[in-house]
DNA sequence: ATTATCTATAGATCTATAGATAATGC
DNA sequence: ATTATCTATAGATCTATAGATAATGC
Protein backbone atom coordinates (compact mmCIF):
# COMPACT_ATOMS: atom_id res chain seq x y z
CA UNK A 1 0.00 0.00 0.00
CA UNK A 2 2.55 2.89 1.09
CA UNK A 3 4.54 3.57 -2.31
CA UNK A 4 7.86 2.23 -1.47
CA UNK A 5 9.96 4.27 -4.55
CA UNK A 6 9.61 7.25 -1.79
CA UNK A 7 11.46 7.15 1.58
CA UNK A 8 8.84 7.75 4.83
CA UNK A 9 10.02 11.07 5.03
CA UNK A 10 8.77 11.98 1.60
CA UNK A 11 5.54 10.72 1.74
CA UNK A 12 5.24 12.31 5.68
CA UNK A 13 6.21 15.55 3.88
CA UNK A 14 3.56 14.84 1.19
CA UNK A 15 1.00 13.46 2.89
CA UNK A 16 0.70 17.15 5.39
CA UNK A 17 0.88 18.95 1.78
CA UNK A 18 -1.82 16.68 0.61
CA UNK A 19 -4.15 17.48 4.01
CA UNK A 20 -3.88 21.63 3.16
CA UNK A 21 -5.16 20.47 -0.03
CA UNK A 22 -7.88 18.56 1.19
CA UNK A 23 -9.09 21.32 3.35
CA UNK A 24 -8.99 23.40 0.55
CA UNK A 25 -10.69 21.77 -1.27
CA UNK A 26 -13.36 21.68 1.54
CA UNK A 27 -13.42 25.45 1.54
CA UNK A 28 -13.95 26.04 -2.02
CA UNK A 29 -17.01 23.43 -2.60
CA UNK A 30 -18.28 24.43 0.53
CA UNK A 31 -18.49 27.92 0.98
CA UNK A 32 -15.92 28.88 -1.74
CA UNK A 33 -14.78 31.64 0.96
CA UNK A 34 -10.99 32.10 0.53
CA UNK A 35 -10.67 34.90 2.84
CA UNK A 36 -10.48 32.19 5.55
CA UNK A 37 -7.54 32.70 7.55
CA UNK A 38 -4.24 30.37 7.15
CA UNK A 39 -4.77 29.21 10.85
CA UNK A 40 -8.58 28.18 10.07
CA UNK A 41 -7.36 26.14 7.02
CA UNK A 42 -4.11 24.32 8.84
CA UNK A 43 -7.03 23.70 11.82
CA UNK A 44 -9.41 21.98 9.20
CA UNK A 45 -6.22 20.27 7.84
CA UNK A 46 -5.61 19.14 11.76
CA UNK A 47 -1.53 20.51 10.75
CA UNK A 48 0.58 22.75 12.83
CA UNK A 49 0.05 26.37 11.75
CA UNK A 50 3.28 26.86 10.88
CA UNK A 51 3.25 24.13 8.51
CA UNK A 52 1.58 25.89 6.10
CA UNK A 53 4.51 28.09 4.54
CA UNK A 54 6.30 24.82 4.43
CA UNK A 55 4.08 23.90 1.05
CA UNK A 56 2.85 27.35 -0.01
CA UNK A 57 3.57 30.48 0.34
CA UNK A 58 0.55 32.50 -0.25
CA UNK A 59 -3.17 31.65 0.52
CA UNK A 60 -4.00 32.12 -3.43
CA UNK A 61 -1.01 29.96 -4.21
CA UNK A 62 -3.25 26.98 -2.19
CA UNK A 63 -6.29 27.67 -3.51
CA UNK A 64 -4.88 27.81 -7.00
CA UNK A 65 -3.65 24.66 -6.10
CA UNK A 66 -6.65 22.78 -4.60
CA UNK A 67 -8.33 23.92 -8.00
CA UNK A 68 -6.26 22.15 -10.21
CA UNK A 69 -6.32 18.86 -7.60
CA UNK A 70 -9.86 18.95 -8.60
CA UNK A 71 -9.88 19.43 -12.22
CA UNK A 72 -7.13 16.58 -12.47
CA UNK A 73 -9.29 14.61 -10.79
CA UNK A 74 -12.57 15.46 -12.45
CA UNK A 75 -10.85 15.15 -15.70
CA UNK A 76 -8.90 12.19 -15.13
CA UNK A 77 -12.43 10.54 -13.85
CA UNK A 78 -14.14 11.46 -17.22
CA UNK A 79 -12.08 10.94 -19.57
CA UNK A 80 -10.61 6.99 -18.42
CA UNK A 81 -14.47 6.79 -18.82
CA UNK A 82 -14.75 7.63 -22.58
CA UNK A 83 -11.92 6.18 -23.65
CA UNK A 84 -13.31 3.76 -25.46
CA UNK A 85 -15.73 5.94 -27.30
CA UNK A 86 -14.81 7.09 -30.70
CA UNK A 87 -17.57 8.95 -31.78
CA UNK A 88 -17.59 12.94 -30.76
CA UNK A 89 -21.27 13.42 -30.51
CA UNK A 90 -21.27 10.31 -28.35
CA UNK A 91 -18.15 11.52 -26.10
CA UNK A 92 -19.67 14.64 -25.58
CA UNK A 93 -23.03 13.18 -24.38
CA UNK A 94 -21.35 10.88 -22.63
CA UNK A 95 -19.08 13.82 -20.64
CA UNK A 96 -22.34 15.43 -19.80
CA UNK A 97 -24.26 12.56 -18.56
CA UNK A 98 -21.01 11.51 -16.15
CA UNK A 99 -20.58 14.55 -14.88
CA UNK A 100 -23.97 14.66 -13.46
CA UNK A 101 -23.20 11.52 -12.12
CA UNK A 102 -19.56 12.61 -10.53
CA UNK A 103 -21.91 15.27 -8.98
CA UNK A 104 -23.91 12.45 -6.90
CA UNK A 105 -20.89 10.57 -6.46
CA UNK A 106 -18.37 13.05 -5.67
CA UNK A 107 -20.25 16.29 -5.32
CA UNK A 108 -17.26 17.97 -3.86
CA UNK A 109 -15.67 18.47 -7.40
CA UNK A 110 -18.37 19.59 -9.00
CA UNK A 111 -18.97 22.03 -6.55
CA UNK A 112 -15.69 23.75 -6.58
CA UNK A 113 -16.69 24.31 -10.45
CA UNK A 114 -19.76 25.76 -9.59
CA UNK A 115 -18.14 27.79 -7.03
CA UNK A 116 -15.16 29.01 -8.89
CA UNK A 117 -15.12 31.69 -11.24
CA UNK A 118 -15.25 30.51 -14.96
CA UNK A 119 -12.35 32.27 -16.05
CA UNK A 120 -10.07 30.21 -13.36
CA UNK A 121 -11.36 26.84 -14.78
CA UNK A 122 -10.96 28.07 -18.50
CA UNK A 123 -7.42 28.69 -17.40
CA UNK A 124 -6.32 25.51 -15.83
CA UNK A 125 -6.66 23.61 -18.95
CA UNK A 126 -8.89 20.55 -17.21
CA UNK A 127 -10.92 18.44 -19.50
CA UNK A 128 -13.19 21.50 -20.34
CA UNK A 129 -10.51 22.89 -23.06
CA UNK A 130 -8.36 19.71 -23.51
CA UNK A 131 -10.82 16.54 -24.26
CA UNK A 132 -14.10 18.76 -24.96
CA UNK A 133 -11.96 21.05 -27.57
CA UNK A 134 -10.56 17.80 -29.02
CA UNK A 135 -13.88 16.20 -29.53
CA UNK A 136 -15.72 19.39 -31.06
CA UNK A 137 -12.77 19.41 -33.60
CA UNK A 138 -13.42 16.09 -34.53
CA UNK A 139 -17.04 16.38 -34.92
CA UNK A 140 -16.48 18.97 -37.03
CA UNK A 141 -14.12 17.49 -39.29
CA UNK A 142 -15.89 14.52 -39.57
CA UNK A 143 -19.45 16.02 -40.25
CA UNK A 144 -21.09 14.86 -37.48
CA UNK A 145 -21.29 18.61 -35.86
CA UNK A 146 -22.57 21.28 -38.46
CA UNK A 147 -21.66 24.44 -36.55
CA UNK A 148 -19.77 27.46 -37.87
CA UNK A 149 -17.60 28.64 -34.93
CA UNK A 150 -15.77 25.64 -32.96
CA UNK A 151 -14.63 27.62 -29.97
CA UNK A 152 -18.62 29.05 -29.77
CA UNK A 153 -19.60 25.55 -29.82
CA UNK A 154 -16.99 24.38 -27.53
CA UNK A 155 -17.82 27.26 -24.86
CA UNK A 156 -22.04 26.71 -25.67
CA UNK A 157 -21.18 22.78 -24.56
CA UNK A 158 -19.57 23.92 -21.40
CA UNK A 159 -21.26 26.50 -20.08
CA UNK A 160 -24.45 24.22 -20.70
CA UNK A 161 -22.82 21.79 -18.69
CA UNK A 162 -21.78 24.07 -16.10
CA UNK A 163 -25.32 25.52 -15.73
CA UNK A 164 -26.51 21.92 -15.10
CA UNK A 165 -24.32 21.21 -12.82
CA UNK A 166 -25.60 24.64 -11.05
CA UNK A 167 -29.39 23.17 -11.77
CA UNK A 168 -28.68 20.04 -10.03
CA UNK A 169 -27.33 21.33 -6.50
CA UNK A 170 -30.26 23.97 -6.85
CA UNK A 171 -32.88 21.51 -6.90
CA UNK A 172 -32.04 18.68 -4.55
CA UNK A 173 -35.24 16.64 -5.66
CA UNK A 174 -34.25 17.11 -9.81
CA UNK A 175 -33.95 13.43 -11.43
CA UNK A 176 -30.75 14.04 -12.05
CA UNK A 177 -30.05 11.65 -15.14
CA UNK A 178 -33.02 12.90 -16.50
CA UNK A 179 -32.04 16.03 -16.28
CA UNK A 180 -28.28 15.04 -17.74
CA UNK A 181 -29.83 13.46 -20.23
CA UNK A 182 -32.47 15.99 -21.81
CA UNK A 183 -29.02 18.41 -21.56
CA UNK A 184 -27.08 15.81 -23.69
CA UNK A 185 -29.94 15.72 -26.02
CA UNK A 186 -29.80 19.75 -26.52
CA UNK A 187 -26.49 20.56 -27.00
CA UNK A 188 -25.88 17.47 -29.52
CA UNK A 189 -28.85 18.99 -31.38
CA UNK A 190 -27.53 22.27 -31.14
CA UNK A 191 -24.17 20.74 -32.19
CA UNK A 192 -26.06 19.76 -35.72
CA UNK A 193 -27.31 16.41 -34.76
CA UNK A 194 -31.19 15.65 -35.61
CA UNK A 195 -33.36 15.48 -32.97
CA UNK A 196 -34.22 11.79 -33.94
CA UNK A 197 -30.07 10.76 -33.47
CA UNK A 198 -29.50 13.23 -30.58
CA UNK A 199 -32.30 11.81 -28.91
CA UNK A 200 -31.48 7.93 -29.47
CA UNK A 201 -27.49 9.20 -28.95
CA UNK A 202 -28.14 10.94 -25.56
CA UNK A 203 -30.23 7.83 -24.17
CA UNK A 204 -27.31 5.29 -25.00
CA UNK A 205 -26.53 2.87 -21.96
CA UNK A 206 -23.62 4.21 -20.27
CA UNK A 207 -21.23 1.23 -19.25
CA UNK A 208 -21.00 1.51 -15.60
CA UNK A 209 -18.85 -1.24 -16.02
CA UNK A 210 -15.79 -0.60 -18.36
CA UNK B 1 -30.87 67.65 -12.39
CA UNK B 2 -31.20 66.91 -8.07
CA UNK B 3 -34.05 64.92 -7.62
CA UNK B 4 -36.53 67.66 -5.60
CA UNK B 5 -39.02 64.86 -4.07
CA UNK B 6 -35.63 64.41 -1.15
CA UNK B 7 -34.01 66.50 1.05
CA UNK B 8 -30.37 67.67 0.24
CA UNK B 9 -29.42 65.60 3.29
CA UNK B 10 -31.08 62.22 2.08
CA UNK B 11 -29.65 62.62 -0.79
CA UNK B 12 -26.19 63.47 0.54
CA UNK B 13 -26.29 60.42 2.73
CA UNK B 14 -27.39 58.53 -0.65
CA UNK B 15 -24.56 59.39 -2.44
CA UNK B 16 -22.18 57.36 0.26
CA UNK B 17 -24.00 54.28 -0.22
CA UNK B 18 -23.92 54.75 -3.84
CA UNK B 19 -20.20 55.89 -3.87
CA UNK B 20 -19.74 52.22 -1.13
CA UNK B 21 -21.37 50.46 -3.76
CA UNK B 22 -19.76 51.57 -6.74
CA UNK B 23 -16.54 50.72 -5.32
CA UNK B 24 -17.62 47.55 -4.55
CA UNK B 25 -18.84 46.75 -8.16
CA UNK B 26 -15.62 47.34 -9.29
CA UNK B 27 -13.88 45.78 -6.74
CA UNK B 28 -16.04 42.60 -7.85
CA UNK B 29 -15.62 43.57 -11.65
CA UNK B 30 -12.12 43.67 -11.58
CA UNK B 31 -10.80 41.46 -8.90
CA UNK B 32 -13.63 39.61 -7.66
CA UNK B 33 -11.85 39.60 -4.07
CA UNK B 34 -14.36 40.36 -1.59
CA UNK B 35 -11.22 39.93 1.07
CA UNK B 36 -10.06 43.19 1.07
CA UNK B 37 -10.25 45.57 4.05
CA UNK B 38 -13.35 47.95 4.69
CA UNK B 39 -10.75 50.82 4.84
CA UNK B 40 -9.34 50.09 1.37
CA UNK B 41 -13.10 50.00 0.23
CA UNK B 42 -13.87 53.27 1.57
CA UNK B 43 -10.85 54.70 0.85
CA UNK B 44 -11.88 53.30 -3.04
CA UNK B 45 -15.06 55.04 -2.60
CA UNK B 46 -13.22 58.34 -1.02
CA UNK B 47 -15.65 57.94 2.18
CA UNK B 48 -14.80 58.24 5.56
CA UNK B 49 -13.86 54.34 6.77
CA UNK B 50 -16.25 54.30 9.70
CA UNK B 51 -18.78 55.85 7.25
CA UNK B 52 -18.96 52.49 6.09
CA UNK B 53 -21.40 50.75 8.80
CA UNK B 54 -24.13 53.35 8.40
CA UNK B 55 -24.89 52.06 5.29
CA UNK B 56 -23.86 48.36 5.58
CA UNK B 57 -23.60 46.01 8.56
CA UNK B 58 -20.78 43.60 7.14
CA UNK B 59 -18.53 43.26 3.80
CA UNK B 60 -20.95 40.61 2.26
CA UNK B 61 -23.77 42.70 2.89
CA UNK B 62 -22.62 45.00 0.83
CA UNK B 63 -21.02 43.10 -1.71
CA UNK B 64 -24.76 41.41 -2.09
CA UNK B 65 -25.72 44.75 -2.73
CA UNK B 66 -23.07 45.80 -5.43
CA UNK B 67 -24.52 42.55 -7.31
CA UNK B 68 -28.02 43.10 -6.78
CA UNK B 69 -26.99 46.43 -8.11
CA UNK B 70 -25.37 45.34 -11.18
CA UNK B 71 -27.86 43.07 -11.30
CA UNK B 72 -30.46 45.40 -11.88
CA UNK B 73 -29.22 47.49 -14.20
CA UNK B 74 -28.48 44.67 -16.66
CA UNK B 75 -32.16 43.60 -16.58
CA UNK B 76 -33.00 46.93 -16.95
CA UNK B 77 -31.45 47.76 -20.12
CA UNK B 78 -31.66 44.45 -21.66
CA UNK B 79 -35.38 44.39 -21.05
CA UNK B 80 -36.01 47.89 -22.39
CA UNK B 81 -34.85 47.27 -25.45
CA UNK B 82 -36.87 43.96 -25.63
CA UNK B 83 -39.85 46.07 -25.40
CA UNK B 84 -41.49 45.65 -28.63
CA UNK B 85 -40.46 42.05 -29.06
CA UNK B 86 -43.37 39.54 -29.28
CA UNK B 87 -41.92 36.30 -30.62
CA UNK B 88 -39.93 34.72 -27.83
CA UNK B 89 -37.07 33.55 -30.11
CA UNK B 90 -36.44 36.79 -31.28
CA UNK B 91 -36.49 37.91 -27.94
CA UNK B 92 -34.00 35.01 -26.58
CA UNK B 93 -31.66 35.69 -29.20
CA UNK B 94 -32.16 39.61 -29.12
CA UNK B 95 -31.14 39.39 -25.36
CA UNK B 96 -28.37 37.23 -26.25
CA UNK B 97 -26.88 40.06 -28.54
CA UNK B 98 -27.77 42.63 -27.01
CA UNK B 99 -25.88 40.98 -23.75
CA UNK B 100 -22.03 40.86 -25.53
CA UNK B 101 -22.76 44.69 -26.92
CA UNK B 102 -23.45 45.56 -23.00
CA UNK B 103 -20.03 43.47 -22.52
CA UNK B 104 -18.17 46.28 -24.68
CA UNK B 105 -20.18 49.06 -24.24
CA UNK B 106 -20.35 48.33 -20.31
CA UNK B 107 -17.71 46.02 -19.35
CA UNK B 108 -18.15 46.07 -15.44
CA UNK B 109 -21.60 44.39 -15.83
CA UNK B 110 -20.92 41.66 -17.27
CA UNK B 111 -17.15 41.19 -15.70
CA UNK B 112 -19.39 40.94 -12.30
CA UNK B 113 -21.67 38.30 -13.76
CA UNK B 114 -18.43 36.49 -15.04
CA UNK B 115 -16.52 36.73 -11.60
CA UNK B 116 -19.75 35.97 -9.21
CA UNK B 117 -20.68 32.24 -8.31
CA UNK B 118 -24.01 31.50 -10.39
CA UNK B 119 -25.14 30.41 -7.11
CA UNK B 120 -25.65 34.28 -6.39
CA UNK B 121 -26.68 35.20 -9.51
CA UNK B 122 -29.60 33.07 -10.26
CA UNK B 123 -30.28 33.97 -6.35
CA UNK B 124 -30.77 37.17 -7.36
CA UNK B 125 -33.85 36.83 -9.41
CA UNK B 126 -32.42 39.35 -12.03
CA UNK B 127 -33.87 38.81 -16.27
CA UNK B 128 -31.80 35.70 -15.88
CA UNK B 129 -34.32 33.90 -13.56
CA UNK B 130 -37.59 36.06 -14.95
CA UNK B 131 -37.72 37.41 -18.74
CA UNK B 132 -35.75 34.67 -19.83
CA UNK B 133 -37.90 32.28 -17.98
CA UNK B 134 -40.44 33.53 -19.17
CA UNK B 135 -39.29 33.98 -22.87
CA UNK B 136 -39.08 30.16 -22.91
CA UNK B 137 -42.03 29.11 -21.04
CA UNK B 138 -43.65 31.12 -24.01
CA UNK B 139 -41.87 29.47 -26.50
CA UNK B 140 -42.98 26.22 -25.52
CA UNK B 141 -46.40 27.26 -24.84
CA UNK B 142 -47.04 28.34 -28.56
CA UNK B 143 -45.28 25.88 -30.01
CA UNK B 144 -42.11 27.42 -31.33
CA UNK B 145 -39.79 26.12 -29.25
CA UNK B 146 -39.52 21.94 -28.83
CA UNK B 147 -38.02 21.45 -25.67
CA UNK B 148 -38.88 18.63 -23.48
CA UNK B 149 -37.70 20.08 -19.93
CA UNK B 150 -38.47 24.00 -19.47
CA UNK B 151 -36.20 24.43 -16.93
CA UNK B 152 -33.44 22.51 -18.56
CA UNK B 153 -33.66 24.77 -21.46
CA UNK B 154 -33.64 27.77 -19.56
CA UNK B 155 -30.21 26.58 -17.54
CA UNK B 156 -28.35 25.71 -21.04
CA UNK B 157 -29.70 29.19 -22.86
CA UNK B 158 -28.50 31.21 -19.71
CA UNK B 159 -24.94 29.01 -19.51
CA UNK B 160 -24.17 29.25 -23.10
CA UNK B 161 -25.06 33.11 -22.57
CA UNK B 162 -22.68 33.27 -19.57
CA UNK B 163 -20.07 31.35 -21.60
CA UNK B 164 -20.28 33.81 -24.54
CA UNK B 165 -19.42 36.58 -22.10
CA UNK B 166 -16.72 34.70 -20.47
CA UNK B 167 -15.04 34.01 -23.88
CA UNK B 168 -15.73 37.83 -25.01
CA UNK B 169 -13.40 38.80 -22.11
CA UNK B 170 -10.81 36.49 -22.71
CA UNK B 171 -10.46 36.38 -26.33
CA UNK B 172 -10.41 40.25 -26.52
CA UNK B 173 -9.63 39.84 -30.17
CA UNK B 174 -12.61 38.30 -30.94
CA UNK B 175 -15.72 39.63 -33.29
CA UNK B 176 -17.83 40.31 -30.52
CA UNK B 177 -20.86 40.89 -32.81
CA UNK B 178 -20.11 37.48 -35.01
CA UNK B 179 -19.53 35.33 -31.96
CA UNK B 180 -22.56 36.28 -30.47
CA UNK B 181 -25.10 35.78 -33.77
CA UNK B 182 -23.31 32.47 -33.89
CA UNK B 183 -24.36 31.83 -30.22
CA UNK B 184 -27.78 32.90 -30.67
CA UNK B 185 -28.07 30.91 -33.83
CA UNK B 186 -27.02 27.32 -31.79
CA UNK B 187 -28.90 29.00 -28.90
CA UNK B 188 -32.32 29.00 -31.36
CA UNK B 189 -32.01 25.85 -33.04
CA UNK B 190 -30.82 24.26 -30.08
CA UNK B 191 -34.48 25.36 -28.47
CA UNK B 192 -36.17 24.05 -31.80
CA UNK B 193 -35.89 25.97 -34.55
CA UNK B 194 -34.94 24.75 -37.73
CA UNK B 195 -31.16 26.13 -38.97
CA UNK B 196 -32.15 28.30 -41.54
CA UNK B 197 -34.64 29.72 -39.53
CA UNK B 198 -32.30 30.05 -36.13
CA UNK B 199 -30.14 31.98 -38.65
CA UNK B 200 -32.60 34.28 -40.21
CA UNK B 201 -33.77 35.61 -37.05
CA UNK B 202 -30.27 35.92 -34.88
CA UNK B 203 -28.85 38.11 -37.96
CA UNK B 204 -32.39 40.27 -37.25
CA UNK B 205 -31.61 43.87 -37.01
CA UNK B 206 -31.23 44.77 -33.61
CA UNK B 207 -32.97 48.15 -33.97
CA UNK B 208 -29.97 50.81 -32.09
CA UNK B 209 -32.84 53.11 -31.86
CA UNK B 210 -35.66 52.66 -29.78
C1' DA C 1 -32.20 69.04 17.76
C1' DT C 2 -31.05 65.61 14.64
C1' DT C 3 -28.37 63.07 11.70
C1' DA C 4 -24.38 61.77 8.89
C1' DT C 5 -19.89 62.39 8.33
C1' DC C 6 -15.08 62.11 9.70
C1' DT C 7 -10.83 60.90 12.55
C1' DA C 8 -8.74 58.16 15.81
C1' DT C 9 -8.14 53.96 18.07
C1' DA C 10 -8.99 49.78 21.30
C1' DG C 11 -9.07 45.27 20.82
C1' DA C 12 -9.17 41.33 17.95
C1' DT C 13 -7.24 38.79 14.42
C1' DC C 14 -4.01 37.45 11.05
C1' DT C 15 0.46 36.68 8.65
C1' DA C 16 4.80 35.08 8.57
C1' DT C 17 8.79 33.84 11.08
C1' DA C 18 11.95 32.22 14.72
C1' DG C 19 13.31 28.63 17.60
C1' DA C 20 12.47 24.17 19.79
C1' DT C 21 11.26 19.37 18.97
C1' DA C 22 10.82 15.14 16.53
C1' DA C 23 11.78 12.05 12.85
C1' DT C 24 14.61 10.14 9.33
C1' DG C 25 19.00 9.28 6.35
C1' DC C 26 23.75 8.32 6.29
C1' DA D 1 23.37 16.02 9.82
C1' DT D 2 19.24 17.12 7.67
C1' DT D 3 14.65 18.20 7.21
C1' DA D 4 9.80 18.80 8.51
C1' DT D 5 6.99 19.47 12.02
C1' DC D 6 5.11 22.06 15.89
C1' DT D 7 4.39 25.99 19.30
C1' DA D 8 4.72 30.61 20.33
C1' DT D 9 4.68 35.23 19.06
C1' DA D 10 6.22 39.96 17.06
C1' DG D 11 4.41 43.01 14.21
C1' DA D 12 1.04 44.24 10.91
C1' DT D 13 -3.54 44.71 9.74
C1' DC D 14 -8.38 44.83 10.28
C1' DT D 15 -13.03 45.46 12.37
C1' DA D 16 -16.12 48.03 14.66
C1' DT D 17 -16.95 51.71 17.70
C1' DA D 18 -16.61 56.09 20.34
C1' DG D 19 -16.42 60.86 20.18
C1' DA D 20 -15.75 65.18 17.66
C1' DT D 21 -17.21 67.90 13.70
C1' DA D 22 -20.17 69.48 10.10
C1' DA D 23 -24.49 69.97 7.85
C1' DT D 24 -29.37 70.30 7.70
C1' DG D 25 -34.44 70.64 9.49
C1' DC D 26 -37.52 72.88 12.41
Amino acid sequence: MPPMDESRFKRRRSETRQALVRAARRILAESGDTSVSVQTIAQLADVGAGSFYNHFTSKPDLFAAALADALDEYTEAIDERLRFLDDPAERVAAGVRLSARVAESNPEIMRILCNCALVRIYASRGRLVTSARRDVEQGIASGRFTVADPVVALYALNGSMLALLELSFTQPGLDRNKAAGSMAEMILHMLGLSREEARHTARRPLGDAA
